[in-house]
RNA sequence: GCGAAAGUGGCGGAACUGGUAGACGCGCUGGACUUAGAAUCCAGUGGGGAAACCCGUGAGGGUUCGAGUCCCUCCUUUCGCACCA
């Protein structure tokens, strides 16, 4: 080997021998346990992030430890290509998106290869290859035939300048990102998956996935949202009928039924039908109602808005008394949502309390709370009013406990017709229409005469044409008469094909699969992903918690019960890294506005106070100052990411990988910190120059376990050690930092050890081996280098995790530690194994802690707990012995 | 607004099951080597104190022989909220 570190020469050696020897390609293999390693799929922006190398090491790390753990190890890898980044940038740079894409994908897949990623490259897919999302079509009709897929009206932020839909992402402010205008709500034609028909499997199914964090299945079962509750319809008052030219009801749902008799006003949305109606003949309302539907339809928004409210005019009846109640457009009665309506009861619900002290409608007392907590409702609002109670003021519900009013009430609303106990989710179905051309056509067929026609099998996949370039007013396939122009499958004639292209999350439902089987051309997945599926390990961003999973989690369902898949859940484990961070310098400019400068461009000194300021050198040679604004998410915006190919080309791919492993756990968020990449750096240098010296005085003969000195034990003991602590640190608790920690304590120790004799060779040889074995699946490239020249035939990447010696670690004293009243006072060695009075007799017979007990008379118990090395005296005397010593 | 998490030295973090707080790394200080050092090696490094010791895990309470860890209240920060991926 060589005396020096070069990075770049073994990386090279190493890669050329994984891709000679196709050390990555995996095959089925009846009869061997297979492991699926998944990272999740980029997004081919063009350059890899840091958040990429993080993902994609852990995954490594994992994919290359259960390799040596003897698994049939599958780590494939593709890209999520569709979506508005590359209409974006052929906007500023009249690139097709497709040739922005895929020259993207050329780029970043050689950054991949460069970080030494152990991927089976031969099964790579691209979401915006036709062989690939011709099965989202294929499986989009098979839905439309199961009624699963459906057609229905939804709201999307519309501007009115270019005349365009907009993604809540570019809706800044309220405003259209690129016009400046205001942003209104528009309802148009949309296609739908009805999720909501699965709500209750995948909300039973979160209890069985023990391998996923658990705040990850508290998102999502609170994201479903399952709540029971009565659906109660309180019929038109006569002026409400002849508004609406119609008998009816208006229908809420509510989990409260017991508070029934506390309605005082009914809140609608200002897209309800007898809102509509109201506006007619009110002007006023009309123009309220045109209020309510300007701003945009994120939920945190509404969310945050003040609360405004406008009467109808109109009434219903109350079903138990017959009294009218008056209806309220509501701004925070949403349509989407439920029906559209909620029953208003002040009394009992904080946000219903608001609106009427507002709006100075009456709040009724119709719960008594059983801690006493108040008697009579009125303001200010405090917590227990919306507390279970006793029902009051509720004619014949009255002195009803919670449960037994919900019930008593439902079943008379029941029996009359007006009303039912009902499940009610908070998760809506899935819209999947997208007014963009970069996507997956819907494949469906607009005919005059037939109506909606989907496309025959035969004729999938609908080719979305490569060669558009989007303009930022609407989209250019709705534009491309050679797209939209067809004939109906059905009757002939000249027909219109549906422009609309699906939601990407749809492409990425199911990736995990095709995996198994890409080169398949006859079907969407084959019998090789019944060995492959489920995976056994996803790694992904936090921020995919909710949306991604859950679709994913729907869409197997789906498939499972169209018999294509045999598994229930896609993820069996799922591991959900942190954000990178790096910190933000920044600088007002006169305008206000702030301009960002990268923190590999500023220098931080002190200055004449002693305090801390920050400094950058303009292109132009001028020093100026900027401020430090904390640490924030590496971002284009904020001008602080780091750019992984400088950093491979610097200090090599390994050190990149050992810092983000080592900097934090994976599940917290990375600071990135340039002296902790030279640590790393300097790490991977002293262990190489420690077998370099090492092996540069030839191989020492075979170790001799049974005849060994103390220092050879104990060097050998803290090998052993640290291997048991690596092996549970990567294979259970997914703590690679530490994993890397116990390999660095372990250098050290051999750095102290002195060796003059062979024996002394041999048990240096062993730790250095084993560092290497435990360190392989984080810097793969320098242990393959280390792992030859500690003579050595086989490949590290073909070796099995070392075993762990559980004599080595055997010793014949223990020490506790001994505390008097909780404090730590002293320590003891006692023989191993000794017996609790023996431990007791030797924590009492200490000079340094009988000091602080004040004499054996002073003993009030000992508690020993052998598994932690630990005793503690209780003491009657204060612990601080001053006063007995 | 709703939902979810996190707060430990100068910094990143460790302490896994309620049992020695600060492993490991960075930075800093001192020393060695060197013409030189942003290279390398050695030693020290939570705060206070001469020491004995005392104090320390966002704040305040509580449970326990013992709390960074469990419970309650509060503060701060981050993530998600359905058309960014």
């Amino acid at each position: 080997m060589e005396e020096h570190y070069d990075p770049a020469a073994v990386e090279r050696a190493a890669q050329a021998y994984w891709e000679r020897s196709r050390s990555f390609e995996v095959r089925e293999e009846k009869g061997r346990e297979k492991y699926y390693c998944l990272s999740m799929l980029p997004y081919p922006s063009g350059r890899l992030h840091m958040g990429h190398v993080r993902n994609y090491t852990i995954g490594d790390v994992l994919a290359r430890f259960m390799r040596m753990q003897g698994r049939n190890v599958l780590q494939p890898m593709g890209w999520d290509a569709f979506g508005l980044p590359a209409e974006n940038a052929a906007m500023s740079n009249g690139l097709p998106p497709a040739r922005w894409t895929r020259q993207n994908i050329e780029h970043m897949r050689a950054q991949l290869k460069s970080l030494g990623f152990g991927i089976d490259w031969s099964r790579e897919i691209a979401t915006c290859d036709p062989s690939y999302y011709r099965w989202n079509q294929w499986l989009f009709l098979r839905m439309l035939e199961k009624g699963i897929a459906y057609r229905k009206t939804g709201v999307v932020n519309w501007d009115p300048i270019d005349q365009t839909v907009l993604a809540n992402e570019q809706v800044i402010e309220g405003r259209g990102w690129r016009t400046g205008a205001l942003v209104e709500k528009r309802e148009i034609p949309t296609y739908y998956l009805n999720i909501t028909r699965y709500a209750e499997e995948l909300l039973g199914c979160l209890e069985r996935l023990p391998g996923w964090p658990e705040r990850v299945r508290l998102m999502q079962a609170n994201w479903i949202g399952r709540s029971e509750g009565c659906e109660i319809s309180f019929p038109y008052a006569p002026d409400t009928r002849a508004a609406m030219s119609a008998e009816g009801a208006l229908k809420v749902f509510t989990t409260r039924a017991d508070t029934l008799f506390g309605v005082t006003f009914m809140a609608i949305a200002a897209e309800h039908p007898v809102a509509l109606a109201a506006a007619t003949s009110n002007p006023g309302l009309a123009e309220f109602i045109e209020e309510c539907r300007r701003g945009s339809v994120m939920e945190a928004d509404v969310a945050t808005q003040e609360k405004k409210g406008m009467r109808t005019g109109l009434h219903v009846l109350h079903p138990f008394t017959g009294k009218p109640i008056e209806a309220w457009v509501a701004n925070y009665v949403l349509m989407g949502y439920g029906e559209g309506a909620v029953m208003g009861v002040p009394g009992h619900d904080e946000r219903d309390f608001e609106f009427a002290l507002k709006s100075s409608l009456p709040i009724v007392t119709v719960v008594r709370s059983k801690t006493g907590a108040y008697e009579e409702v009125r303001a200010p609002w405090i917590a227990a009013y919306c507390e279970h109670g006793i029902t009051v003021n509720s004619g014949e519900f009255s002195g009803l406990e919670f449960q037994a009013a919900v019930d008593a009430i439902s079943a008379s609303l029941e029996r009359r017709g007006l009303g039912k106990k009902r499940v009610q989710y908070r998760l809506r179905d899935w819209g999947i229409s997208r007014q963009r051309y970069w996507g997956c056509p819907i494949p469906l067929i607009h005919c005059e005469s037939c109506g909606e026609v989907p496309v025959p099998d035969e004729q999938l996949p609908v080719a979305l044409p490569e060669d558009l370039v989007p303009d930022g007013s609407g989209n250019p396939l709705a534009k491309s008469a050679a797209f939209y122009q067809c004939t109906c499958p059905k009757c002939g004639g000249p027909a219109r094909r549906e422009t609309d292209t699906m939601d990407t999350f749809v492409d990425s439902s199911w990736y995990y699969m095709r995996y198994a089987c890409p080169d398949q051309g006859r079907a969407m997945v084959d019998e090789r992903a019944a060995y492959w599926l489920p995976v056994d390990q996803y790694i992904g961003g936090i921020e995919h918690a909710i949306l991604h999973l859950l679709y994913s989690r729907f869409w197997t369902k789906v498939m499972r019960d169209l018999g294509l898949v045999a598994v229930d859940e896609p993820f069996t484990n799922l591991l959900t890294q942190g954000m990178v961070l790096n910190h933000v310098y920044s600088r007002a400019a006169a305008d206000g506005r702030r301009r960002y400068f990268n923190p590999a461009d500023v220098r931080s000194r002190r200055d004449a106070a002693g305090a801390e300021v920050f400094e950058t050198t303009l292109p132009g040679g001028e020093t100026i100052r900027v401020d430090y604004q904390g640490l924030g998410k590496m971002s284009k915006s904020e001008n602080n990411g780091v750019d992984p190919e400088g950093l491979v080309k610097r200090f090599g791919a390994d050190t990149a990988r050992l810092f983000t492993m080592f900097a934090s756990p994976p599940e917290q968020t990375l600071e990135w910190s340039d002296e902790g990449v030279q640590g790393a750096s300097r790490f991977i240098r002293r262990l190489w120059s420690s077998v370099y010296e090492h092996v540069n005085r030839g191989l020492p003969s075979r170790l001799e376990t049974q005849a060994l000195s103390e220092p050879q034990r104990g060097l050998r003991r803290a090998a052993h050690q640290a291997l048991a602590k690596a092996t549970d640190d990567i294979g259970r608790r997914r703590n690679f930092n530490t994993a890397i920690a116990a390999s660095m304590e372990l250098l050290n120790s051999v750095g102290r050890f002195d060796d003059v004799s062979d024996q002394d060779r041999c048990v240096r040889h062993e730790a250095l081996e084993i560092i290497t074995l435990m360190l392989s699946p984080i810097i793969p490239h320098v242990a393959h280098e280390l792992w030859r020249a500690l003579g050595h035939e086989c490949a590290v990447v073909d070796e099995s995790w070392p075993a762990v010696d559980q004599s080595a670690m055997t010793q014949d004293s223990v020490e506790f530690v001994v505390q008097v009243n909780g404090k730590l006072r002293g320590r003891v060695r006692v023989p191993a194994g000794a017996d609790e009075a023996a431990i007791r007799e030797a924590a009492l017979s200490d000079e340094h802690v009988m000091k602080f007990v004040g004499g054996r008379a002073a003993v009030k118990r000992v508690i020993v707990v052998p598994g932690r090395q630990i005793a503690n005296v209780v003491a009657s005397a204060p612990a601080g012995g001053q006063q007995d010593g």
